[in-house]
RNA sequence: GCCAAUGUAGCUCAGCUGGUAGAGCAGCUGAUUUGUAAUCAGCUGGUCGGGGGUUCGAGUCCCUCCAUUGGCUCCA
């Protein structure tokens, strides 16, 4: 007999090689219909797998994480064979299963895949799932394994086999199809009862630019049909969050064709949020001990070899232009600018650490692929700044920032973030990376200890700092579940090199400062972008263009609407007046669709009785009130950055 | 940059197998002076993303370029 334990804690015994489904069974038939997969002495198991030794048992279910994936990682095997019916000889890549749903990459030889093949591939989907077929899972000689897809020409399959090892290769099979996988599986396709095909795209075989390109087909299903169609509404929720459009409709920014892609034109309301934005950063930062500096756009190209940019980043810059003989470049980063700055005057350890920052506007050639919306564009404005300090110094100034990041997303309610701690990886010294293993291994040394000892959650990712040293990058989730990097604070030993940088130290030596450069609130027009999605468009007061409107209800009220504007002015809230001849229905509705966070309805009542009668965007009536009442509502949220 | 899809009025969209553009909203004009999410009527507005081709005839078919979107790759 072999124990089982189970997450409370309870024991009991069954027969070598009896499967989790039998096990849950044993306890409960809800239990076993529920079960997807179990987690056995921590790895995720089929149901149908027999446990042969003493073990830990957790059932794992539609509600966890590791149950979905199992659910559509089986789901990916069920496209795959309803391809396979329908386009036999197609070859197979990798098919996994992601956040929302799953993914195959496929070869179809001579038949392309398109969108419009998705609902024949959906419905025979429907139809194999129906024939209620088991997973099997086989464990396999690698000899075997070859033989089998040699025979079937995947070359794609051929090559994931090359790097098993003997003896740990599994296949899985149900219906007419098997494949190269490590598991585990559903018992049984027919839980599959609601399939969507999402759409189709292209992807490099190995995520390698080089390497051939693949058909990659998405989809998502669910156990039950009403989650289908309850994913379907949030997805159509989410599309009305999308800042593109919520920009458009709130006139916060537009593209232009004769401008060019990924130029954003910031218009009256954008700009004026920008110039919220940073009136808030400068006071913060002031506080925080920085100096603003100023610099230009463009720069001669030696400027950039000493950075080091030409030969690392050349490809993501704007063009050269000629000048006189010499040639320029437009800054894509702010940092050599400043580092001139630094070196401008002569500089001691009594002065250190100096604080530059600049809300520099920067332009970077991103491929054309990869612009999105105001996520990724061409020409940008950080919240940038660069810190020069001494090595005793770093650690508390990079704590320093840190700290700075967790105030700025405390304002802004973001709660959702992971530090990302990106090192490099010593084989591409040379290349990806400043040939100096000495300074890496002690700054990236520096940074995880700030990191372990303020507390601070992190991941470590291998092979993703900047070319001059290991970063921290925060990403954030944006309300529509868009994942990507807002703040970031990087550490450079390598440009104070590059430039020469010194200080004189205690001892009257020279010694090079080392930089951070950091931008909490990532760019203009990624932050914007962020927030706009984070409130739905209902930006928090002290950053709404227009704090109020007043709605008079007919003309004789209009005079009275401009002594309240008049006197909300001196408090410096600001508002409009709809003075236009149309229903107070008509002016409530396009004032709730602008997100105006307040209206006050004006007509003879008020102007009887003095007071207001106030309105909440997206709350309604919110009852009569002094005009001073009303001005201090709003004034108390503005002084908390509400 | 690569794969795929899309591109019709300021916005959202319709336009069947080719027969020379249509709606709602917005805008303008007029009437209406209105109590918590759309008052009514009339009018204006498009070289159908650009260019080329096929055809008697192209928004519709083909080629090409541009832009956008979904991915891939990339991302200081």
């Amino acid at each position: 007999m072999i124990k089982i334990t189970f997450p409370d804690g309870n024991i009991k015994e069954f027969d070598p090689g009896i499967t989790g489904m039998e096990i849950a069974k044993s306890i409960h038939h809800g239990l076993a219909k529920r079960s997807l997969s179990a987690k056995v002495n921590g790895e995720v198991y089929d149901l149908t797998r027999p446990i042969k030794t003493d073990a830990s048992i957790e059932f794992l279910s539609w509600e966890e994480k590791e149950g979905k994936s199992t659910f559509w990682h089986s789901s990916a095997h069920l496209m795959a064979e309803a391809i396979e019916s329908l386009y036999p000889g197609t070859k197979f890549g990798i098919g996994p299963p992601v956040d929302q749903g799953f993914y195959y990459d496929i070869d179809p030889g001579d038949h392309q895949i398109s969108a419009d093949d998705l609902p024949k591939i959906e419905k025979k989907m429907m139809e194999l799932a129906r024939q209620k077929n088991a997973y099997h899972r086989k464990e396999i000689s690698k000899k075997d394994a070859i033989a089998y897809f040699s025979d079937k020409g995947d070359q794609y399959k051929l090559e994931l086999l090359e790097e098993l090892e003997d003896g740990h290769i599994t296949f899985y099979e149900q219906g007419g199809f098997t494949d190269l996988c490590r598991g585990p599986h559903i018992p049984n396709t027919e839980l599959i009862k609601a399939i969507k095909l999402t759409n189709v795209s292209g992807a490099y075989w190995r995520g390698d630019e080089h390497n051939t390109q693949m058909t990659r087909v998405y989809g998502i299903t669910f156990p039950k049909q009403k989650e289908l169609e309850e994913w379907e509404v949030m997805m159509e929720e989410a599309q009305k969050r999308d800042h593109r459009k919520l920009g458009k409709e709130l006139e916060i920014f537009t593209f232009d064709d004769d401008v060019g892609p990924g130029l954003p034109l910031w218009l009256p309301n954008g700009a004026f949020i920008i110039e919220k934005l940073e009136e808030f950063a400068k006071k913060t930062e002031e506080e925080a001990g920085y100096d603003r500096v100023r610099t230009p756009h463009i720069a001669k190209e030696n400027l950039y070899i000493t950075s080091g940019h030409l030969p690392y980043y050349k490809e993501s810059m704007f063009p050269p232009m000629e000048l006189d003989g010499t040639t320029y470049y437009l800054k894509a980063m702010n940092c050599p600018h400043h580092h001139k700055i630094f070196d401008a005057l002569p500089r001691s350890y009594k002065d250190l650490p100096i604080r530059l920052a600049e809300y520099g506007t920067c332009y970077r050639y991103e491929k054309s692929g990869e612009l999105f919306g105001l996520m990724r564009v061409r020409s940008l404005q950080m919240n940038d700044a660069h810190i020069y300090c001494t090595k005793d110094q770093f650690e508390n100034e990079f704590k320093r920032v840190n700290e700075l990041y967790l105030k700025y997303f405390k304002t802004f309610e973001i709660e959702k973030y992971v530090m990302r701690f990106s090192t490099h990886d010593p084989e591409k010294l040379g290349k990806k990376y400043v040939d100096n293993p000495t300074l890496w291994a002690e700054t990236e040394e520096m940074v995880r200890n700030v990191l372990i000892e303020t507390g601070v959650p992190y991941v470590e990712v291998p092979d993703e700092a900047a070319f001059y040293g290991p970063k921290i990058d925060i990403q954030v989730w944006s309300a529509i579940g868009r994942e990507f990097t807002l703040a970031t604070n990087q550490v450079d030993f390598a440009q104070p090199l590059s430039f020469d940088l010194t200080y004189t130290t205690t001892e009257n030596d020279r010694a090079h400062p080392i930089v951070i450069h950091r931008a909490p609130l990532s760019t203009h027009e990624r932050f914007i972008g962020f927030l706009l999605e984070h409130y739905a468009g209902k930006f928090p007061l002290w950053l709404c263009p227009k704090q109020y409107a007043i709605l008079p209800i007919a003309d004789r009220h209009i005079s009275f609407a401009e002594s309240i504007k008049t006197k909300l002015a001196n408090r410096n809230l600001r508002g409009t007046i709809d003075d236009r001849v149309e229903s107070i229905g008509k002016k409530i509705r396009d004032t709730e669709l602008k997100k105006i966070p307040y209206m006050i309805i004006l007509g003879d009542k008020e102007v009887e009785s003095g007071q207001v009668a106030a309105r909440k965007q997206g709350e309604g009536d919110q009852g009569s009130m002094s005009i001073e009442e009303f001005g201090n509502l709003l004034q108390t949220k503005v002084d908390n950055l509400e």
